[in-house]
RNA sequence: GGCCCCAUCGUCUAUCGGUUAGGACGACACCCUUUCAAGGUGUAGAGACGGGUUCGAUUCCCGUUGGGGCUACCA
């Protein structure tokens, strides 16, 4: 680590979503800073003006301020540096540190197809780099357009990566890299070291797909006479199948994950887990504050992780349960509202009630959405019946409408409201089944299907609760006449 | 093809040369129980292969195999 707080950057390029792997990098980014008192900085890549849209850094800034990756100073756009750019590739011209290519594109492909075809890898063969100075005036002066081409020295580069240990380049495994294209923009990996350079960069933390451009960089600090940062190159994410996540694999933006009832925080906790482990015995499901305690800029692992959506819901199903309430209700009053369940303001003037429902249906569901599917039977007018679950649990109508009868009318015996307590209402459907002569699960589960149609649902006295006496009473009261159509139409 | 990176249960991982190779997800079974979840308990499940080094290798070294990345006037 460094001695003074680290500066650490993303540097996403504009040409999509928020992709799970960049969210990672930006995750880990994040962690060390706010773990070390070091600054975060985001800086978008758009060089290429032809791929990147503005769409997409929205998209990525959204992405980022979902997941509480908040940046420091101010976003830095790669294409407003183009003079400095220029300037540092010129710094590097008159140094001697790179020279001018006049080879053309089409000459290089025709190159580097002759030599594949040849069986060989190509390799630029500075020839350029050895054209006179008179021939090079003349050229310029004739206005032949011109790259920039890097020098590269003999020798060897070599790192301490932060998570690989000791990586090292032969440099003649290197070419002589272009730094700036003829229209005088620069290449990814020169446009990378000024501005990591002028952002006073100490860590670059990325994905291990860009090792092969760190010695390039190297090479360009130490031409500029700029010192080194550290990098940590952080292991890729994959798809189930261990190719490199894609479309293929399904959602693979963090917004696809929003949108699919993915919890910020529980993405965050499995984000983090992945490429990185706090050691030895440890509780997998971790507020962000406790992430952010335990990141130390260790336990990064160097093997590729494969992305396991099932991991993420039953994280998500972790966090759900043990979110506060309040903030359970913000969450997912809009979802409500949006399936026309019931209005936010609606929810909140009855919250006592609701957030008892949403204690009941929280546990049992792993996305937000599910909460909000489960609650429909507790908004409708009337219940809607599944054909399987009668015709698993009213297989008998006419011994249903018996026992529903006998329900109704306990319940109906109960005149306050004060007396309708679970406790209460169990001794009481546990004495009335007795003395119908059958079990408790043959009297509850047909109530089941009265109440909810369905038969999955909290424990049947909550959901009485949840209806209250008069609901319930309806409820039971509306089944006994679908028995009675049944038994008519049978 | 060349260069580079990687390699423990299906998946995420623990292990700082000596362990019955541990945990989590998933799977399965059981318990709890009015259903579904949640929770609890348990079962199956891993050191890619071959050489070294060592009294002793999952661990250190080399090779093989496999996977991945890069190899642009993309980022």
């Amino acid at each position: 680590m460094t001695a003074s707080p680290p500066r650490l950057r993303f540097a996403p390029s504009p040409t999509g979503f928020l992709h799970v792997g960049g969210a990672r990098t930006a995750l880990f980014n994040w962690l060390l800073a706010r773990r070390t008192g070091g600054t975060f900085l985001l800086r978008v890549e758009d060089t290429d003006k032809s791929r990147s849209t503005d769409e997409s850094t929205r998209a990525i800034f959204e992405g980022l301020q979902w997941l509480g990756l908040d940046w420091d100073e101010t976003v830095v756009f790669q294409g407003a540096n183009l003079e400095r750019h220029r300037a540092d590739a010129a710094t590097l011209l008159t140094s001697g540190k790179a020279y001018r290519c006049f080879c053309t594109p089409d000459e290089l492909t025709q190159r580097r197809t002759a030599a594949e075809a040849a069986g060989g890898a190509f390799s630029y063969d500075r020839r350029c780099d050895r054209l006179d100075t008179a021939e090079i005036d003349h050229r310029v002066a004739a206005g032949t357009p011109f790259v920039l081409r890097f020098r590269v020295p003999n020798g060897e580069t070599a790192w301490h990566d932060l998570v690989h240990e000791r990586i090292s380049f032969p440099n003649k495994d290197i070419d002589d890299f272009v730094i700036l294209r003829s229209d005088a923009t620069p290449i990814y990996n020169h446009a990378v070291v000024s501005d990591d350079i002028a952002m006073g960069i100490t860590i670059v933390m990325r994905g291990d797909d860009h090792i092969s451009n760190t010695p390039k960089q190297i090479l360009l600090y130490e031409a500029l006479g700029a010192p080194l940062p550290q990098f940590a190159h952080l292991p890729m994410i994959h798809g189930t199948d261990g190719k490199k996540l894609s479309k293929r694999h399904g959602a693979t933006a963090v917004g696809d994950y929003q949108h699919l009832g993915i919890l910020a925080p529980a993405m965050v906790n499995f984000l983090a887990l992945m490429g990185w482990s706090p050691g030895g015995d440890f509780e997998e499901v971790m507020t962000i504050d406790r992430l952010v305690h335990a990141f130390k800029g260790d336990g990064l692992l160097r093997k590729a992780s494969v992305f396991d959506p099932k991991k993420l819901e039953w994280m998500n199903g972790q966090h759900l349960a043990k979110m506060p309430i309040a903030d359970v209700e913000a969450l997912v009053a809009p979802l409500f509202e949006k399936a026309g369940l019931a209005t936010v303001a609606q929810l909140s003037a009855r919250r006592d009630w609701f957030h008892h429902l949403l204690e009941q249906l929280r546990v049992r569901s792993r996305l937000v959405d599910e909460i909000v599917t489960q609650a429909a039977p507790y908004f409708a007018d009337a219940v809607t019946y599944d054909p399987d679950a009668v015709a698993k649990q009213w297989k008998d109508p006419g011994a249903v409408l018996a026992l529903m009868t006998g329900v109704r009318e306990s319940l109906e015996s109960l005149e306050s409201h004060a007396s309708w307590d679970p406790l209460l209402l169990e001794e009481m459907m546990r004495t009335l089944a007795e003395s119908k002569g059958v079990g408790a699960g043959k009297l509850l589960q047909p109530l089941r299907i009265a109440l909810v149609g369905v038969s999955a649902s909290p424990g049947i006295f909550d959901v009485m609760l949840i209806l209250g006496r008069d609901g319930t009473i309806a409820r039971v009261a509306a089944a006994e006449r679908r028995l009675r159509e049944m038994m008519a139409s049978a």
